[in-house]
DNA sequence: GTTTTAGTACTCGGATATGGATTGTCCGAGTCCAAGAGG
DNA sequence: CCTCTTGGACTCGGACAATCCATATCCGAGTACTAAAAC
């Protein structure tokens, strides 16, 4: 049960992306040597966040990524959950009711380990759900101040 | 990010062996036999519980697998971490620290977004372990009586 | 000087390979039981 | 009848393939700027 690495680069890049909002959107290429990441791939995923509503991509030569909404309205959970898809981490495949162990009636209540592993990943949910990137932004040092310094360093 | 299937198999074995504790070891053919799984992966993956110390295994004809502490010891973490590996499952790289936007200096504080992740993986955790097999078996209907009465018709 | 227009360089978007982890399969070492021979 | 021996069948344990998904890569469609040319 691991977690791909894009979590970590879409989180990144909402909370540069948040702090550069007023330079207009950032290139895929500028976001990849930011962070020193594989340019590609990074724009697959980037993708998925656009296609989630998280981002807005604009084309064109001065074209690029930017956040669709305030920063303040855009959780981990979002992120998360575009990135790694909707999915539950535990899959329960009722695997009670096959087999001679399910011989000699139905099942009433649900399944408990379902229920217990439910109840966790909405802990961890609820844990996401209450950090938003405008949270996250906060709390980072250095603050924007040299994101945008270093930002405008960057030609080409 | 998705669990193993492996997760699953592992706890409802778990709770069944904690019903049959009193009938000796249960063999891996049984067991795979019970939830119609395969038994070959099935024994690789219950093979990952005994070396975690959760089960113990007896070798010969009348061997098998058995918990090797009593339900209430053995909780619901314990049997994710032996299956799934002790990693957490968001890996923090630090990629804040690579690139152009770390240039001009270090950073001080640790980076947020993988206090935020292990904030939620720990409100995970402590959910899972606050669940014993113990307590799985309690929730469970039917109870151990037909699981017994359907063990005892098992032959070969 | 102003306007038009063609060119160009750069962007995102999706379709296409690769690698490593999860899943599945196999054979060997060890153990216990059962049956048979001997006392 | 009791004891010892020998054989066999069944168990777990770890080494060996196959499959699937995350990762990485590539090429095509579209846009805005640039610069030159015409007016």
């Amino acid at each position: 049960m691991q977690m791909g690495e894009g979590v970590e680069w879409g989180l990144h890049c909402c909370v540069t992306l948040g702090w550069l909002k007023d330079e207009g959107p950032v290139s895929i290429r500028k976001l990849a040597a930011w962070f020193d990441l594989p340019q590609e791939y990074l724009k697959k995923r980037l993708q998925a966040l656009t296609k989630a509503g998280i981002l807005t991509s604009t084309p064109g030569v001065r074209g690029g990524f930017a956040l669709a909404r305030p920063p303040e309205q855009i959780t981990m959970m979002d992120v998360v959950t575009a990135l790694e898809g909707p999915v539950e981490a535990f899959r329960c495949a009722e695997i009670r009711q096959r087999g001679v162990g399910a011989e000699g009636g139905q099942f009433r209540r649900p399944c408990g380990i379902s229920m217990a592993m439910r109840r966790a990943e909405l802990a961890w949910r609820r844990e996401l759900a209450g950090q938003t990137i405008a949270d996250l932004m906060e709390g980072a040092t250095p603050s924007g101040e040299r994101t945008r310094r270093n930002y405008a360093r960057m030609r080409g």
